[in-house]
RNA sequence: GGCGCGUUCGUCUAGUGGUUAGGACACAGCCCUCUCAAGGCUGGUGCACGGGUUCGACUCCCGUACGCGCUGCCA
């Protein structure tokens, strides 16, 4: 590569990061990472809605939960700028002179226009490959618009204008502009430029085919910062989609990743956007957090799901949690999994009452307590002890009073291992629960 | 309609003329086990279709079908 790798995302302020937004950024990061290159931020707001910096929140928000920090633009600055596209009219009005001397542009009611050479126009794209395009027919190909006659300016100039001054090397982009693409060229051929490479990467889809948009759950990324996804699981899965490291990995350390991302072994193909899959692979991330990592998420999660943990010692919450860990894939499932730690008021499942809150179960239910309530030093160990004896007093499996001791101290028919939580919960709310639920057989 | 792109298990993908078509998710079964997970093992399902080219096509060419995109004074 002869000159410097400058890369760009360029998105419109809509107040949401689309998930494939996100993932055209991350490929353009990848690739400014790979090559040492420039990866640019700017914000398409030719639409001059006045809410810019708001609507735009989101997509910092979005780009920085994924760590995917821009060299240049909004907040960090740079020798292009500005980064907006509403402040740089002067930029655009200068290049609109240039092909208005040169006769390219000729108004139409009041709009201006583009005069197309009414060429072929090559693309070269380092995805899709050599593509040749037949702009000479008029009636298939009408002369562009660049600008509204409120003086507004309509996308194709003010993107092919920015990312010419911005000396941007590769546009890296969604493939729904590909067919866009020719028209672009004549527009840098006009204004006296070579045309940076192209790379249009395949679209994401949802499960049943059609493009993701903002309506579609899962779309935003918003989505997942909200229920707790790790943003490095979120990050690789998106390196899994249109691409791959062709050794069958999965689970990939990014570093890796920029080590040998490149362009030219992306899929060609759309992606369906698989969820089942994603939470996989936030399973594999959340299993190997750390002890104070998964406690500081854990906490968080379960004080935004309003579980009161503060009225416990941090000692109890800590060990609470501690028996969580390496059990869930998201922290979304969390308050389900381990409400019972934090209030008393168990409602107990229905099936599993069913099951297991049967009348033969109910002396077994009582001699668990009896035995519980002998123990002195209620740990894990012991309690364990403790209930296989009991069973093998009962004549029974010991999961013939795991199961009902389960339901009836956490609700549940799932959950951490029994006698750790039951160690937690400490003999004396053990005792009560276990008696409460006697009194419904 | 026109133009463009695409099509390997349900999904993400590996594969670039000769492979028992590999891996992962999901699914099913088994093992382990205090439940659920995790982990281990096993299993099924795939080259869209039709023509070529070739000794030989998932791989190359041409059509068809289907999908998607563009065809805006949206980005």
């Amino acid at each position: 590569m002869s000159s410097p790798v400058r890369v760009r995302f360029a998105p419109s302020p809509t107040g949401y990061l689309h998930i494939g937004g996100a993932r055209t950024a991350l490929f353009n990061w990848l690739f400014a990472r790979h090559y040492g290159g420039t990866f640019v931020l700017r914000v398409e707001d030719t639409d001059q809605s006045r809410n810019t910096e708001e609507a735009a929140a989101a997509i910092y928000e979005g780009l920085r939960w994924l760590e995917l920090q821009w060299d240049e633009g909004p907040h960090v600055g740079g020798d292009f700028g500005p980064y907006f596209q509403s402040q740089r009219n002067d930029i655009y009005e200068r290049h609109l002179k240039k092909l208005q001397n040169a006769d390219h542009i000729f108004e139409d009611k009041g709009a201006l226009r583009f005069r197309s050479p009414r060429e072929h126009v090559i693309v070269d794209d380092l995805v899709a490959g050599k593509i040749d395009f037949d702009l000479s027919n008029e009636q298939t190909h009408p002369d562009m618009t660049i600008r509204r006659p409120d003086g507004s300016w309509i996308f194709h100039f003010v993107n092919v204008v920015d990312d010419m001054e911005m000396k941007i090397s590769h546009v890296i982009r969604g493939e729904d502009h590909l067919s866009n693409t020719p028209k672009h060229i004549e527009l840098y051929r006009a204004l006296g430029a070579e045309p940076p490479q192209f790379a249009h990467i395949p679209l994401i889809l949802n499960r049943d085919g059609s493009k993701m948009s903002k309506r579609d759950q899962g779309a935003s990324v918003d989505y997942y910062i909200k229920r707790g996804y790790l943003p490095e699981a979120v990050r690789n899965y998106l390196c899994l989609l249109g691409w791959s490291p062709k050794d069958n990995r999965e689970k990939i350390d990014i570093d890796d990743i920029v080590r040998i991302f490149d362009l030219n072994n992306l899929v060609r193909s759309h992606a369906t956007f698989d969820p089942d899959k994603l939470h996989w692979l936030n399973g594999e991330y959340a299993h190997e957090l750390s002890d104070s990592e998964f406690y500081d998420r854990a906490v968080a999660t379960l004080r935004s799901a309003g579980i009161n943990i503060d009225n416990y010692s941090t000692e109890y919450v800590r060990a609470a949690l501690q028996t969580c860990k390496g059990k869930i894939n998201t922290f979304d499932e969390l308050p389900a999994y381990c409400g019972f730690y934090f209030t008393d008021d168990l409602s107990y499942n229905p099936d599993g009452v069913a099951k297991h809150f049967t009348p033969e179960n109910k002396s077994r239910l009582e001699a668990v307590r009896d035995a519980l309530g002998q123990i002195d030093n209620f740990t894990a160990n012991e309690i364990e002890t403790i209930m296989k004896a009991t069973a093998a007093k009962l004549g029974v499996k010991v999961g013939a009073i795991v199961h009902p001791s389960r339901l009836a101290v956490t609700g549940s028919n799932a959950g951490p291992s029994l006698y750790h939580l039951l160690e937690v919960l400490g003999k004396k709310k053990v005792l009560t629960r276990i008696d409460r639920a006697l009194s419904t057989f």
